[in-house]
RNA sequence: GCGGAUAUGGCGGAAUUGGCAGACGCGCUAGAUUCAGGUUCUAGUCGGGGCAACUCGGUGAAGGUUCAAGUCCUUUUAUCCGCACCA
């Protein structure tokens, strides 16, 4: 048989679309298997190669579970809503929503014709009124959990996308969409209270099958630390006042080593005191140069510590009564614990570079450092520190100093995460608007349940406001509005929600995509969900992976999803580099289009390629040559149906057979697959070195190759008189004896050395084993007339004699 | 700075977890098929020495443990990724 990709991958696609053969069946009797691929954002570009990757991995998976006889689900879907597609439609003039369809329609087009065995009746579009409808569900009910908020405070702007973004969303101080300089600028911004989570989310990680790095990533993003708040009594003009600065410290053990304060430059205790503060303008001027740095200014720039001392107000240390400076400096930032440090010179290296900069006392408390050089934060005995004098462990010191702290009603103690509440509004249009309304009378209200899809109203001019605000500001019909809690006139929420938003739950929707009452049935919820193994992109770790396990959570927390973790299983694919080994981008014109391979190999080769290019999580680089590597590969599948004759199996592969079913079913489990298609051509070449095989064991190639190049298999498979679809022939069982040889080769090391091969039984004993060695004439040879000091035999792999 | 990972032929990568390093694929060399290009087939392909059987060396570098190390331990270098003044 040639391998006519040309005519057969098309014949079978229609052959599956006809028989609806991927669609996941609601026999809820069944045992389920949900395989869930990170849904594409459906750019202009088109897809990715490594869009082929990740999903060929996870095919590779599902595929083998049908054939296992497991009722699969493997669903795919469109995140269409963000500022890529508004910005290109901006561009353009083309809108928004027709730009989306155009994308997903060339998306499908090129996700259908590679083969993948998605579920393509329950695709979901976040961007479809009966999809956004339940986003805006889940968010009111966020909202009447209170977990969501509104405040004022210093934000990450982009000033290019003019867009508030999440922490999440300008990591290293670049906006994740533009790649320009995030600016802190203070706005009005709608939170989602994800601190809350913290813990849950942290803790939820114990339960999980993820990749180790993932998980270690999650958990630094998360940033548990434990410590200790404690208030600094405050003084005017050395004079003790009733009001105290509250501070956050990982090491209260080392409070007596305190000698002065630091706050950041926006803490409201300057406002406070602005009449008794005598030098209030240098305070200002301060001020006002940090909020011009860019966050890249503000961290990368680091070598030097700046500051100004406040005068007028100096603070109290409580451990020693002494009275101590406070200084302002933006190496304190607002963002994290109170705004406001005690500083230990002589154990903390940033208090330490400051305190030399502006000729701060240093205090040791600790012995086992020299001060005068460095700041020291290892371990060691306590001094100068009164009743902690003489301890020598930091755990003792720090309870202590907790109970001496509780004593004077002035600390106690707490825990602090880096991670940040999620700031949720967009000022643009391509979203979910928010279902707020802001009532004079009430405040802000939610929009009730069932006025719910609040409609983003289609509008011809989609461009973002100068002043940064939304465009549907301009739109009064969707502005004005009357207050659902008094009737009164109100206006509506302009921002909409972050890209972030749907892709938080869709996995939920997959279960039951169709649902106009509710997201997802309970009994669908029930059998589907968690989600058994999910791959993606290292990318969405500290994204999506988070934002959609909190609400997923939420979601339990309030008896409206069975489980508690979505996801039980998450592994990450590795890039695929362009051929040069450089990142593909369209600027370095080292891209790869799936669709180019498709035409010129067929869709089958792309798949096999991608997963045998390398190790599935490692980059690799893309390699043309390869390619036609494994192009020839399965040419010589195909002529396997020219030499296949007879029935049963062959003697002389038989236990090939089984050995490469064992491995090709143990390495899919491991995502080992560039292994297992390497075991699949050392048995082609077996086949081809013997000359002969059996229609029998065609078949069973035949099924173990199905996974990952159906089209060509199910050729096959036909060839071979099947009339049912090789996708959903029963996957090989291996006999686990058949596996062993009964001959195996025994490697002979004189000194350690390497000195020939034997070929004895399998299972042969030490004694024998020994002896079988000793009766070979060459090793004989080298260990005549020595010495012999000891004699190693490992069965079945090794003889070793050490001889002087 | 902190945290994590990786390092094996000309290239992508294997190595049953301490037991014959280099599976499989690419590339390359020689030969066959073909008018030719492509395709396909056969043989070879870690380095040094030898016509050869063989022999010596070899997994980023330097030490160590062991009968035996790509694999374990110590030190070190390089690259990649994540976080980054987190109190």
């Amino acid at each position: 048989m040639k391998h006519n990709f040309k005519e057969i991958e098309p014949k079978w696609q229609k052959a599956w679309d006809d028989a609806h053969a991927f669609e996941a069946k609601n026999d809820y009797s069944k045992p389920k298997f949900y395989g869930l691929v990170e849904f594409p954002y459906p750019s202009g570009a088109g897809m990715h190669v490594g869009h082929i990757k990740a999903y060929s991995g996870l095919e590779v998976i599902c595929r083998k579970r049908r054939m296992q006889g497991y009722n699969v689900m493997f669903p795919i879907g469109f995140d269409a809503y963000g500022l890529p597609t508004e910005n290109y439609a901006i561009k353009t003039g083309i809108h928004p929503r027709q730009v989306t369809d155009n994308n997903i329609q060339k998306f499908t087009s090129q996700l259908r014709r590679v083969g993948f065995s998605f579920d393509w009746s329950r695709v979901v579009d976040t961007t479809e009124e009966g999809y956004y409808k339940w986003t805006q569900w889940i968010f009111r009910k966020m909202f009447d959990a209170g977990l969501v908020f509104r405040a004022t405070t210093l934000v990450n702007y982009c000033p290019s996308c003019k867009v508030v973004l999440s922490n999440e969303d300008s990591q290293g101080g670049k906006c994740d969409i533009c790649h320009s300089d995030i600016v802190q600028k203070s706005k009005d911004v709608w939170y989602l209270r994800i601190t809350e989570y913290a813990d849950k989310l942290l803790q939820g990680l114990d339960k999980v099958d993820y990749l180790p790095n993932v998980k270690l990533q999650q958990e630094n993003w998360i940033g548990r630390s434990e410590g200790a708040f404690a208030n600094f009594k405050l003084a005017l003009d050395n004079a003790e006042i009733e009001d105290s600065l509250r501070i956050y410290t990982t090491r209260p053990d080392t409070m007596f080593g305190v000698t002065f304060m630091v706050i950041a430059p926006e803490h409201p205790v300057i406002e406070k005191y602005r009449d008794k503060i005598t030098n209030i303008g240098a305070l200002d001027a301060y001020k006002e140069e940090c909020a011009k740095k860019t966050e890249f200014e503000r961290t990368q720039l680091v070598k030097d510590k700046t500051g100004v001392c406040i005068e007028g107000l100096c603070a109290i240390n409580p451990a020693n009564g002494k009275q101590i400076p406070i200084y302002i400096s933006d190496y304190v930032m607002m963002g994290y614990g109170t705004g406001a440090i005690m500083a230990v010179p002589a154990h903390d290296e940033r208090d330490y570079e400051f305190a030399k900069k502006f000729g701060i006392d240093i205090i040791e408390v600790i012995k086992g450092g020299d001060i005068a050089k460095e700041a020291y934060t290892g371990d060691g005995e306590m001094v100068n520190s009164e009743f902690l004098n003489g301890i020598t462990t930091k755990k003792e010191a720090i309870a202590k100093m907790l109970t001496f702290l509780a004593e004077k009603g002035c600390g106690e103690k707490g825990v602090q995460y880096k991670m940040k509440d999620w700031a949720f509004n967009r000022q643009r249009y391509w979203g979910e608007p928010i279902p707020i309304v802001h009532c004079q009378k009430c405040g802000m209200v939610g929009v009730p349940y069932e006025e719910l899809p609040l409609r983003l109203p289609k509008v011809e001019n989609f461009a973002p406001g100068e002043g940064g605000e939304s465009p549907l500001a301009k739109i009064d019909s969707f502005v004005n509005c009357k207050c659902p809690k008094c009737g009164g006139d109100a206006k509506r929420e302009t921002d909409t929600m972050p890209q972030w938003a749907g892709s938080s739950w869709y996995f939920l929707r997959y279960c039951d995509p169709h649902n106009t009452e509710e997201f997802a049935s309970k009994e669908a919820l029930n059998y589907w969900m968690p989600v058994d193994w999910y791959n993606g992109g290292m990318e969405h770790v500290t994204r999506h992976l988070i934002y959609s396990r909190f609400w997923h959570r939420f979601l339990y927390d309030i008896g409206e999803v069975p489980v508690d973790e979505p996801y039980a299983k998450r592994t990450a694919q590795g890039l695929i580099l362009g051929p040069d080994g450089e990142k593909m981008s369209k600027s370095k014109g080292n891209v790869v289009d799936p669709n180019d391979v498709v035409d010129q190999y067929g869709a089958d080769v792309l798949r096999v390629y991608t997963l045998f290019m390398g190790d599935y999580a490692s980059a690799a680089p893309w390699n043309e040559s390869s390619v036609k590597g494994v192009k020839r590969f399965l040419d010589r599948v195909a002529g396997l149906c020219d030499i296949a004759k007879g029935e049963g199996a062959t003697a002389a592969l038989e236990s090939s057979f089984h050995k490469t079913i064992k491995k090709v079913s143990d390495d899919i489990e491991e995502m080992k697959f560039n292994t297992a298609i390497a075991a699949m051509m050392s048995l082609i070449n077996e086949i081809y070195d013997a000359g002969t095989l059996t229609k029998d064991e065609l078949g069973i190639f035949v099924r173990l190759l199905c996974p990952y190049a159906p089209h060509l298999c199910e050729e096959i498979w036909e060839f071979l008189g099947n009339t049912e679809l090789c996708a959903f022939a029963p996957w090989p069982v291996y006999d686990e004896s058949k596996t062993v040889d009964n001959t195996v080769e025994i490697a002979l090391q004189v000194n350690g050395k390497f000195r020939g091969t034997i070929m004895v039984a399998a299972g042969l004993s030490k004694d024998d084993l020994l002896a079988a060695a000793k009766a070979d004439a060459k090793f004989a040879a080298a260990i005549e007339g020595k010495t012999i000091v000891k004699e190693i035999v490992v069965p079945n792999k090794i003889v070793n004699i050490v001889v002087k």
